[in-house]
RNA sequence: GCGAGAGUGGCGGAAUUGGCAGACGCACUGGACUUAGGAUCCAGCGGGCAACCGUAAGGGUUCAAAUCCCUUCUCUCGCACCA
């Protein structure tokens, strides 16, 4: 019998879904184990991508199910989002219509993916009965002050009215309509992440089942500084301009003072004198200057002297007031020492404005002179010119100099942080209205509980030039005031698609949606936190960090009982493959290329780089095109066998050929054994084997073995695979027995069978299959992981290396128990090692117990 | 620039704690079967005639280094004028 992926595919598919197979509840007799894939975006198609993550989460919940767990592997949908309305907007689509029929069209593929999901808990997150939940979350939190409404400066495009989010400027102008992109001041709601940001950094080191580099980065992003605030004293007026610095060691080198340009003290300063209409200018230019630009390494440092000046509060020194296009007005106090010896961006703007030096930090190795200095000294050394301190470690005098403008009311200590409080208004359709009403009397009100969920009207019409249709649509701004019932206008901003992904995780966890309010805590402390989480490393900032921050936010409202969401993240590669292009008609799809001609006008096609799989580059594999020439338990292998999971994976249809080629080599060996082994029982604890079928035995066992710890301590499923392919080898390479050799097909019998249960998580079609064909009734996803037995699996012999000075010279076999004494004498004895010492002097020999001799000789 | 990670045959990758480098697969070569083979099975496959040499390059630690340490180079990712 032939083997016919697409047939017997669907027909365990479809068994699959007839007998709920896959579906959960709470049982507290077991453990439980919940695996999470990242949901998709509703985007049209799975790609590769897809395919990939979800075979890897598919292998885990397969093998712990087999393992006994009560495992939660549930699937949803990110349903909100842009795409849905530009498709809107180009194919005058209903953005719900199209992500809908996106949705039905991705599920058929992924049913046909054989992925062992409970379909009974699918979310999507576009339904008013999901968002509503998170509409009442946003109330409590602005309740409590960590929603709130602040003005802010943002990207805009005046044509066509909307803000933008970075990622959409070009070049300064709008990625849409071309127009110029300007700053501007809008009311936008934010989610207070800062008032985690101690906890969050500090889960950071309580979370070892986290790769370390998301980590690092999630560190590197809340970006914790230590430093301290100075106050510069004006000259000639009141007051004092705060700075913060890290690098208060450099204090008494501090020649003068830079003012972010859109900082109010700047315009505050320059009124009424002379400089006003310069700096006004100036102010203008830098906040039309585009900001990706801005924060170029290369961009040009420009600045204005303010005419005014303030004083070193150490070296009481004059120190003329500039504002400058370099400096972040939203990090810090805005306004920042310049000290042009010890600081590369402020000596280039000190020569540019011909502004002094002083040296206050000199290198061990050598003496800096302010005059002749061509860049700043940036690395260690000892204080000069700095009073008292004159003569320190500049590393090691930042904590005297802290105590010192402490003592003298100068200064203090304080920590600063790069991560900013989560902006979530978007002025969009597609997402989850934010639940507020703003009232002429009342200012902000929000919906009271029992009007929510705030639904998204269908009836709206789509702009081609862009803008909130919402705030166009005069029936759903216009309402009344929950607080004084007069005329109101409803909050028309959206909430940003990373909310609802903040914890579509709990849903999951409690489908039903009318509990109040919205979560059962019940279901949520049997299932959370996810044991394994896995996605792509794209998210490792923003969507895990707000996951992380959203979970403690309703750890705090008592909804959820856990601190953190994911115990364990896997991060996987991406699936890249090499690009192709023809000179005259550029990138070709992997079809148009075929046999290395373009099919449009037969020239050679160029191989160009690796990349990452994307519809631009042409590179794509479509998994339809995979399902239907090899079936989806080869795509699915494939995906495993070609790199190990974090790593990106470099497609390679030979590649897919080879496991295409494998699973047909386990069903041919397989189908020529049924007959034979069908009846033959295994029943081989009380029989002594010999040569090749005891050997056959313990590569069963030892596969086991080693297939286990694969995927339980790694997730090498790459390795797992090739120990299969090893022992279906070892198969191939016993003697056919007779029919009537029971003994000897008992032992053939056992290590198919190993190989089927060791290979079901990841080729579960077929394997259904053939567990069935050796007449088993039950599922061989509800089969115990098969268990090894170590006295079978250990080798009752052993090669030991003989090395001379660390090389290898000789080999022995010897018996495992053997005495290592004896091991060291019979090495000294064999035969090429006493040709190769007989002249030198043995200085000392290390036996490293079941592995290797090596002998020590001097010449 | 800062931070993190990586670099092993023609290719994807193994080598789990410092202990036989190159498992497994692809490609390639040869053989068998065959009217035929792009199917299948079997064998070979880092370099070198060999002694030997080989894990980006150089140095070090060690009886022993792909693995640990130092220097350099290259690549990938993240952050990037963060004071």
């Amino acid at each position: 019998m032939k083997y016919e992926p697409q047939k017997i595919e669907e027909k365990w598919q479809k068994k699959w879904e007839e007998e709920q197979t896959f579906k959960v509840n709470e049982d507290p007799q077991k453990k439980k184990y919940y695996l999470l894939e990242m949901f998709p975006y509703p985007s049209g198609k799975i790609h590769i991508g897809h395919v990939r993550n979800y075979t890897i989460g598919d292998v885990v919940a397969r093998y712990k199910r087999m393992k006994g767990f009560n495992v939660l592997h549930p699937i949803g949908w990110d349903a909100f989002g842009m795409p849905a309305e530009n498709a809107a907007i180009e194919h005058k689509i209903h953005p719900s219509k199209w992500t809908h029929e996106n949705i039905d069209h991705m599920k058929k593929q992924l049913k046909r993916m054989g992925f062992s999901y409970d379909w009974d808990r699918e979310v999507a997150t576009c339904e008013p009965e999901y968002y509503r939940w998170e509409q009442l979350f946003f109330i409590w939190m602005y309740e409590k002050g960590l929603s709130y409404k602040k003005r802010s400066s943002v990207n805009f495009c005046t044509k066509c009215d909307t803000v933008l989010a970075n990622e959409q400027v070009e070049g300064g102008l709008c990625w849409r309509c071309g127009t110029e992109v300007t700053e501007k001041v809008l009311d936008q709601w934010f989610f207070k992440i800062t008032a985690y940001i101690e906890e969050l950094l500090e889960y950071c080191d309580r979370l070892p089942g986290w790769p370390e580099r998301v980590m690092t980065m999630q560190k590197n992003w809340i970006g914790k500084s230590y430093g301290c605030e100075v106050d510069f004293p004006m000259v000639g007026s009141e007051g004092a301009i705060k700075v913060f610095t890290t690098r208060q060691d450099t204090l008494f080198g501090a020649t003068f003072m830079l003012v972010a340009a859109e900082h109010p003290l700047v315009m505050q300063l320059a009124s009424g004198k002379p400089c006003e209409k310069d700096v006004r200018q100036f102010v203008e230019k830098v906040k039309k200057q585009d900001k990706l630009m801005r924060t170029s390494e290369y961009y040009e440092k420009e600045g204005l002297f303010l005419d005014s000046y303030c004083k070193n509060p150490l070296t009481g020194r004059e120190m003329p007031i500039f504002a400058a296009n370099f400096v972040l007005a939203d990090y810090g106090t805005g306004c920042v020492m310049a000290v042009p010896t010890h600081d590369q961006r402020d000596f280039e703007f000190a020569k540019k404005f011909n502004l002094p030096l002083i040296v206050v930090i000199q290198p061990k190795d050598r003496e800096l002179d302010a005059e002749k200095m061509t860049e700043a000294y940036v690395d260690e050394g000892v204080l000069v010119n700095s009073g008292q301190f004159n003569g320190m470690e500049n590393t090691k005098v930042l904590e005297a100099i802290a105590d010192f403008l402490e003592s003298e009311g100068k200064g203090r200590r304080t920590i600063q942080y790069r991560l900013r409080d989560w902006g979530i208004s978007r002025q969009r359709y597609w997402g989850a209205p934010i639940p507020m009403i703003n009232c002429d009397k009342c200012g902000i009100v929000p919906v009271k509980e029992e009007d929510l969920p705030v639904v998204l009207p269908e009836n709206v019409v789509f702009r081609p030039e862009g803008g909130s249709p919402l705030a166009a649509l005069p029936e759903f701004v216009e309402t009344t005031c929950p607080n004084c019932g007069g005329p109101a206008a409803r909050e028309t901003d959206t909430m940003d698609t990373f909310v609802e992904s903040s914890w579509y995780f709990d849903r999951y966890c409690c489908p039903d949606h009318d509990v109040k309010p919205g979560l059962d805590r019940k279901a949520l402390d049997y299932w959370m936190p996810v044991d394994q989480y896995i996605g792509g490393i794209e998210h490792a900032i923003l969507h895990l960090l707000y996951a992380r921050f959203y979970t403690k936010v309703l750890r705090d409202f008592g909804v959820i009982g856990v601190d953190e969401p994911f115990t364990n993240l896997l991060t996987q590669g991406m699936v890249c493959k090499e690009t192709m292009k023809c000179k005259e008609h550029g990138y070709l799809f992997p079809e148009q290329a075929a046999d290395g001609k373009c099919h449009i006008c037969g020239q050679d096609v160029i191989i160009g780089k690796t990349e990452k799989m994307s519809k631009s580059l042409k590179n794509v594999i479509d998994p339809d095109y995979l399902v239907q020439n090899y079936g989806a338990d080869t795509a699915r292998i494939f995906c495993l066998f070609a790199a190990p999971p974090e790593k990106d994976l470099e497609w390679s249809n030979q590649g897919v050929d080879g496991s295409f080629r494998f699973l047909n080599r386990l069903w041919r060996i397989f189908d020529d054994y049924l007959e034979d082994i069908k009846a033959v029982p295994i029943a081989l604890e009380n029989v002594a084997l010999e040569g090749d079928l005891k050997a056959l035995r313990r590569k069963t066992h030892q596969t086991i073995r080693k297939v286990t710890t694969d995927i339980e301590d790694r997730f090498h499923f790459n390795t797992a695979i090739s120990a299969v392919m090893e022992l279906v080898n070892a198969i191939y390479a016993v003697k056919r027995p007779a029919a009537d050799e029971k003994i000897a097909l008992a032992v053939i019998r056992e290590a198919l069978e190993a190989a089927v249960l060791l290979l079901a998580p990841i080729v579960p079609h077929m394997t259904e299959e053939l567990w069935q064909m050796l007449g088993h009734e039950t599922s061989v996803a509800d089969v115990a992981w098969p268990e090894f037995d170590p006295a079978i699996a250990s080798e009752e012999a052993m090669t030991i290396v003989v090395q001379i000075n660390g090389k290898l010279r000789s080999r022995m076999t010897v018996p495992v128990d053997e005495d290592a004494e004896k091991i060291k004498a019979d090495a000294l004895a064999d035969e090429k090692i006493v040709a190769l010492t007989k002249d030198a002097r043995i200085v000392k020999v290390i036996y490293v117990p079941k592995k290797l001799v090596n002998i020590v000789v001097a010449s």
